[in-house]
DNA sequence: CATGAATGAGCGTTCATTCAT
DNA sequence: TATGAATGAACGCTCATTCAT
């Protein structure tokens, strides 16, 4: 239990992913060093280069973490054993809940992923596409069951719904007017009013 | 007409202000340098920093252009003679017209406004105000009038639609399925269909 | 009288000489830019380069002003028909005086000789040597004359009085307890003393 | 043994201390770029910048090291157990010797202590002034011991003194018809002589 | 006489990465 | 495992000077 840690315990791989995701969100991928990163973490450049090969390979692993996680929760909400309405309404309130709960992790993703390497870019962006064709199988789901609007393409609607997450990050503030959990209950209101038939 | 031109004719600060637009677009702010944007232009660097002080200011240029002419745009839809549905509905769709046709501007605006230093980030933030609430007003007298539902605060109605506006530069294809025209059209129309009481 | 002066009559190469003078002093000769120069002159970079060969040529402008100037006076001291006692005396407290009233011109020559190319460094020192040779001349007049010391060689005793000279530049203030003459005086007294047999 | 050094075995921040400070004084600070002081230095500009934080701490070191070397000679002159007019005449004239020794720091002094930025040059100021007291405290001493005249304020006749000192860059050459000693006790007899009541 | 656009070389500094220890 | 000295290429920017007008 003694390897890998110091201070506080926790394993210094973690604590330079968690040192990176603040100082990425906080200044920009480009304008963030490694050398910041490695003395928020307290370690030194030789540990970093010893467990990510790369500055690049950091940032791809703070995406990994939330695609992960959304992913996972996207699939509970719809194949939850509901009607349409109510699982697409709680995906939507949901993905909404998540973002704001990792707006860091949201700003670096929404700013950061060209400065991924062709490669590891088109890795993502499948694993996106992946989160955006279960969300657009549940609009469908609704459309061809009639209790949908099929006026609008569901790419567009999930489109038009993904947009306002992606802008959250400008605009939401902690101390503002809404809790998190109305924000989100007015953004899938909003969806579920557009999709009326 | 000899002056600061070369050439093709066109003055040198515009050819820099051309030449930085795309490459910022295309690479982002911190990827692209100064000799890369002097290259473009067919200048020298002396011949950049004797009409902008520095790339920042560069970067505040295509701002200020863009926010220019969509303030212009807004202002003539929702001052225009016409039931406020349709006036919302119309400027709706001439904003994701006018960012689909300058969706170079759009991306820099969205993901480089952060580049900018504190003073000049909070100008823009100012004039984006503008945009906002000007927007704003359009839905609350809708609201007031009874013809748009109350359900959703204006505030967050407008980031919700300007959401999928900034999200455009994500995903709009010129060669996708949908013109133009149709995008701006289904976006719109979703915003209006959400707002029905 | 219309040519070559601007608004407050006096000629450009006056007024760029100034400023150059004022500028030089105050942050040095290579942290003064040529634009800064024309800027404060109030005219442009055109008309100094009309007037003046180089940025150089300015630095050397300033130089033969102020030899010039101290030459003339230690001559007439020098020369005054005075016990050699008395002479020594004046001319030793008046080029503190002077120094003092061209406190910028001093600080330039005493800083920025070095920044002059081989041949015109060369040429200031001849000038420099003139006038050190002037000085040294009464110390030797009195010596021989059995009026002063002849413990320490001329030369040294005339590098010591100058070398307090240049320093006034480092620590006199205008708003000091001493008067300009009496820092004068005092200087010269020390002189004085120092050669007593 | 075989850390930071290179060839010769002087560690690598010395080597740049010794270029820095021969190129500073041969050409001045502001015309030495720090590519000539790693090539002189045998390293890459990397490596400075791994030991200095700005080439002006490179400056500052140089200082830094005058002013110990100096204030640590005169401290030891100054308490020694002697009469009082043997203490000053000692220190009066070592200071000329180690300015002598080290003629290359000197020059660096006195000519380029207003290229240090405000804080810096305020701390250097701090420790000169400490030095200067130190001396005049000696003057005082034998004022008031009736052994010095009190013709002159004690600061003057520091500054008179100091003056000659950093006067000496200027004018000593090594090949000169003057040993180090004979110059020094030539400067510090003139001072003597010129506080004999 | 005077302008000011433009040059081109050089500046101090940063930084991701490597590697001997 | 981990260090930290060192690299080397690139960066944004400055500036004395030139020259067509």
């Amino acid at each position: 239990m003694a390897k890998a840690t110091d201070g506080d315990g926790t394993p210094v791989p973690q604590r330079l992913l968690a040192a990176a995701t603040r100082l990425f969100a906080e200044r920009g991928y480009d304008r963030t060093s490694v050398q910041e990163i490695v003395e928020a973490a307290g370690v030194t450049k030789g540990a970093l280069y010893h467990y990510f090969g790369s500055k690049e390979d950091l940032l791809q692993e703070v995406y990994a973490r939330v695609l992960r996680l959304q992913q996972e929760r996207l699939d509970a909400y719809a194949n939850a054993d509901a009607p349409i309405e109510e699982r697409l309404r709680e995906a939507a309130a949901d993905v909404v809940v998540t973002t704001i709960e990792n707006l860091d992790d949201a700003s670096i993703f929404f700013r950061s992923m060209h400065h991924l390497s062709p490669e590891k870019n088109k890795q993502v962006r499948m694993e996106r596409r992946r989160y955006h064709e279960r969300f657009r199988a549940l609009v469908e789901e609704g459309q061809r069951a009639g209790v949908f609007s099929s006026a609008t393409p569901a790419d567009l609607v999930v489109d038009y719904h993904f947009g306002s997450v992606h802008h959250l990050s400008t605009w939401y503030r902690p101390d503002g007017p809404l809790t998190q959990q109305e924000v989100a209950d007015h953004l899938a209101d909003l969806l579920l009013r557009a999709l009326r038939p």
